[in-house]
DNA sequence: CAGCTGATTTCCT
DNA sequence: GGAAATCAGCTGG
């Protein structure tokens, strides 16, 4: 399924407008015999969706601030899933740069809320910047929370019926995939920041892709955080 | 460019 | 309590 997914397109209609995005970079979990899946050790709150039926979007919140998006790829019951790792916006690419460079509000926390404001209190009191750089339109969703971060896809997504034409989040085709005709080259090798079955070649990239993220091998923290 | 670190929450042992 | 399917900014070579 994975290398399957390379090529296909995912798109997102919000109120803000469409974002369409070709997946050129995937992971794959095969769950239950995989030590490096979240399903391995069995079925908790997080993970339940990977545990139903094909095709729906198990979404994580990790790092304490990143969201990251899979496709359930078995019956349920079955908790195999592929990471969209990156990909190539090809619509609503100054949408999705305006999600990827804004400030963003942080996440609330106790004690630093409202108040000290003397100003206008603004939508949220606080902001972090994300990007205050110019953007590359290749960076825009290269690497997983920064997919997620150009979709707009959080928690709300979780679940979510990839393949129901009605869904506002749903994978499809792409139309100008030539691949039939003229096959993309697709690189395999071991996944990103996994630390645990590191030898698996399960992340699978379209080669010469300038969207692919930048391979980063697992590295222990030298101080662990609190 | 490689390497380190802060940010910040959820989940599991 | 500690690690985590991450990212951006900064440092030093």
């Amino acid at each position: 399924m994975a290398p399957a997914l390379l090529g296909c397109v995912l798109e997102h209609e919000t109120a803000e407008g469409l974002v369409a995005v070709e997946l050129t970079e995937v992971e794959a979990y095969t769950g239950q015999n995989d030590p490096a899946s979240h399903a391995f050790r069995g079925q908790t709150g997080r993970n339940a969706v990977m545990f139903g039926p094909a095709g729906h979007a198990y979404v994580y919140f990790t790092y304490g601030m990143h969201f990251c998006v899979n496709v359930v790829c078995q019956p349920e019951g079955i908790p195999e899933a592929v990471l969209l790792r990156a990909g190539r916006v090809i619509e609503g690419e100054g949408l999705a740069a305006a999600r990827r460079s804004a400030l963003r509000p942080a996440v609330a926390s106790p004690g630093t809320a409202t108040t000290s404001s003397p100003d206008p209190a603004p939508p949220n009191p606080v902001l972090r910047h994300a990007a205050p750089g110019r953007l590359a339109a290749r960076d825009l969703a290269r690497g997983p929370a920064r997919l997620c971060q150009a979709m707009a896809i959080t928690r709300a997504q979780n679940g979510a019926d990839l393949c129901g034409p009605a869904s506002d989040l749903r994978l499809r085709p792409n139309p100008g995939d030539a691949r039939a005709s003229d096959p993309p080259t697709i690189n395999a090798g071991p996944r990103v920041g996994v630390s645990s079955a590191a030898d698996r070649p399960w992340r699978f990239w379209l080669a010469d892709d300038p969207t692919v993220s930048v391979y980063r091998p697992y590295k222990k923290r030298l101080t662990p955080r609190a």
